[in-house]
DNA sequence: CACAAATACATGTACATACACCTAAATATT
DNA sequence: AATATTTAGGTGTATGTACATGTATTTGTG
């Protein structure tokens, strides 16, 4: 779709506003698209993100504020995710024994059962779905780091 | 800032897996941006978005189903929204005569003051940050069009 | 070693999202 | 006309974002 069909405007002052327009809607998009699929497992898209997070570096621990860092919006609030998380028994916390500040926390096996059975089905619906080459994939992706590049 | 560094993994299956996460960076980085500005004049990215929309209609009124049709992200509750603009005297509801389910919308002359000062300040900045020519934007917007075509 | 500064995380608040549900009003159906 | 259905928008709840602040612990400095 259009994004003049997707917001109901013809009103762009610029090719640089529109694609800026593009780049939010666009994640809207996806956000729902994957939301709907998580939905079944009763996690939402950042609980999903932390606990990819945590598998790719399981067995080891991981530190809050290293999950924060990997996290796509910077200024998600990782305890409050972890909260949920622990509740749903998908991820443990304890105290760190050489810093006790910090607060460790690891993914459970419960928690990669239900995120490898999650991707399973993301996966595919997600390449499905998004209709680009490998090649135009990689040309947004230039595009976009170009776009970012005063960052 | 490539990808990589944003989000500190190197791990990405495909180029259409990468450029999803692309997008969705992208999209906070490009929110966070404006919403630094707005804070000043003590508005958010949702009411400011709305604020736009209603401009745009001025000085006919708008329902809030409009509105909401013309949000970027379309689950936005824009009767909550309305609330907040309506507090700061920035916006005004009445019932519609025709249709009394309908509430009608209208920016005041303050809004639009507002507005106008805030255009002032981000359309230089989004036009000076975003490091993309016209023809790259256009290139950009075709990608994301593509992208969501199954939408 | 004592104390100031920095760090790690938790927590509180305002606003937004996502979605379910409710009420009033308009429209459709019989 | 009476009733059912649809539509518009408001409201409640759980979760998340953005940001400020608090508390415990560690580190840096005299």
């Amino acid at each position: 779709m259009k994004l003049e069909q997707a917001i109901q405007s013809e009103k762009f002052e610029t090719q640089v506003q529109k694609a800026g327009l593009n780049v939010l809607y666009t994640a809207w998009w996806l956000k729902t698209l994957v939301s709907k699929e998580l939905k079944v497992f009763g996690l939402t898209h950042e609980q999903y993100n932390v606990l990819r997070i945590l598998k790719g570096k399981y067995p080891e621990v991981m530190c809050v504020r290293d999950i924060g860092n990997r996290m796509i919006e910077k200024n998600s609030n990782v305890p409050r995710i972890i909260d949920r998380l622990e509740l749903k028994k998908f991820a443990e916390r304890s105290t760190s024994l050489v810093d006790k500040r910090e607060t460790v926390i690891t993914i459970t096996e419960t928690g990669i059962k239900t995120l490898n059975l999650v991707s399973k089905k993301i996966q595919p619906m997600f390449l499905n779905t998004i209709s680009l080459s490998e090649e135009e994939a990689l040309e947004l992706s230039q595009l976009l780091e170009k776009m970012r590049q005063k960052e």
